[in-house]
DNA sequence: CGCTTCATTGATCAATCTCAACTCGCGTGG
DNA sequence: CCACGCGAGTTGAGATTGATCAATGAAGCG
């Protein structure tokens, strides 16, 4: 289905405004594509109607907490935010960063506790759709179900190498690897420039801490060789990998 | 559906010889219940036939590799094992413990690649269902579907408990989670006897370590002070926790 | 009986944390 | 406009946790 008659069917339809979708930049990724075609292109039958709200969060807001209980699915449209464990002593474990066309946990739409909470970094556009409905959409249609199951490999096997680093890597290893991971997934959805490679990043030191469970003290010492090395450059909130070959050999070796 | 039934069912079916099953400690758990009634009692249609097979690995053989094509989903039937990624090093992280019932990975329902390799620890029986047969019965039958939404959202959180806890704990509370966990783990299977509690427990030190993020010399260090203090009782592949409260605590606190 | 794996313990080392001081940029309110 | 406070980042010194190395003993097993 081409954008320029995806968009003519939403306004017809009790959609609201999704005008943003053709620009956004992870929209064959995400749920979202296959749930809006699943809502027009419903075969043989009416369609279901999905309600999807739009939200903004500034950043720094929460955008749900992990005692509430929620019959919204949230999907990032646009910005960065991250799922966060709190401890009792007030430190903090970042599980996973979400980035525009993921879906915030796909344990959401069979269960409607977050077992964590999402922050926004940047501001953050999100959309939220009712569980109940996505998930009758989910089972009548092979290729969104396919999409979520995706959604499903993708999400644990981010865990997984999570587990992972943080079990058995140094502390150079887990920032490189994260950095390296993060702009993996940017490349997928368009937003890596030039060569070197460049990409908005407005992580602060304090993300990346929570992220890889060091201190910002010890983050800010590995970054600061990092770039004295001659491997990476941060500026204004964007980052640059100057040698990729070196950087990819730090993230990997023992 | 009663045992009795099952069982006559079962012998007149084409499935292989489930006899087992009904002293299976976890066979409301787990996926197998739900795929075999789904598989006996198929509304106004033909039964689906869902070939399953029985497989028996000796201690510390490996169950399944990661490199090696799957479209085999086992389920664990009696037994202990553990889900490993392998570095490059030679050292290795524990994913995660699996004790009857549980499904592999519920990712393999999707995806032919596990992305960690599955190790028995002691003799494992094991019983593997075609990927496909699986899956769709799974479309057919909710009840299956919804049990297998439970099995994805447990994994799940167990994964991002263990991101916790390598990221922001310390040893000591690393160490007592994890073994606490497992008797909990175990409990739901009526696998805990008496009081204080005491569970047949046959990881070795190596195991805690790999699952922990720490050396094995450093956890026969913790478990001999865990012992010296009176919290738990190692001996003879048996665990008892001796202070229930005292041991919580320092799993807990900070 | 002789291996191999597993566990224990002590000594020393290294990675990372903690604490503290200082800088910088930014927004706010006087 | 300036003073101020605040959050973020940097840097150094010293403390701590857990790793590494090494020696030894005990247990399981062919």
């Amino acid at each position: 289905m081409n954008a320029q008659l995806a968009l003519k069917k939403m306004q017809a339809s009790t959609v609201p405004a999704q005008l943003y979708c053709e620009a956004c930049p992870a929209y064959e990724l995400s749920l979202c594509q296959a749930a809006c075609e699943a809502t027009w292109a419903c075969p043989g039958s009416k369609p279901l109607p999905v309600n999807q709200t739009e939200h903004t969060a500034p950043a720094r807001r929460t955008i749900c907490r992990e005692q509430d209980l929620h019959d919204a699915v949230p999907i990032i449209c646009s910005g960065w935010a991250a799922s966060i464990v709190m401890l009792s002593d007030g430190s903090r474990q970042i599980l996973s960063f979400l980035l525009p066309g993921d879906i915030v946990s796909t344990a959401l739409l069979f269960e409607p506790r977050p077992h964590c909470l999402v922050e926004a970094i940047t501001e953050v556009r999100y959309r939220t759709f009712k569980r109940t409905e996505l998930r009758q959409l989910l089972f009548a249609h092979p290729n969104l179900m396919e999409k979520l199951s995706k959604a499903w490999i993708d999400e644990k096997s981010r865990a997984d190498q999570l587990i992972v680093d943080l079990g058995r890597r140094t502390a150079d290893e887990r920032i490189a690897r994260l950095i390296l991971n993060l702009v993996d997934r940017l490349r997928k959805r368009d937003m890596v420039r030039g060569n070197p490679m460049e990409v908005e990043f407005p992580l602060r030191q304090h993300h990346i801490a929570d992220a890889t469970g060091l201190t910002p003290v010890h983050v800010s010492k590995v970054l600061s060789e990092f770039r004295r090395s001659g491997l990476i450059k941060i500026s204004e909130r964007s980052l640059s990998i100057l040698d990729l070959a070196g950087f990819r050999r730090v993230a990997n070796m023992r």
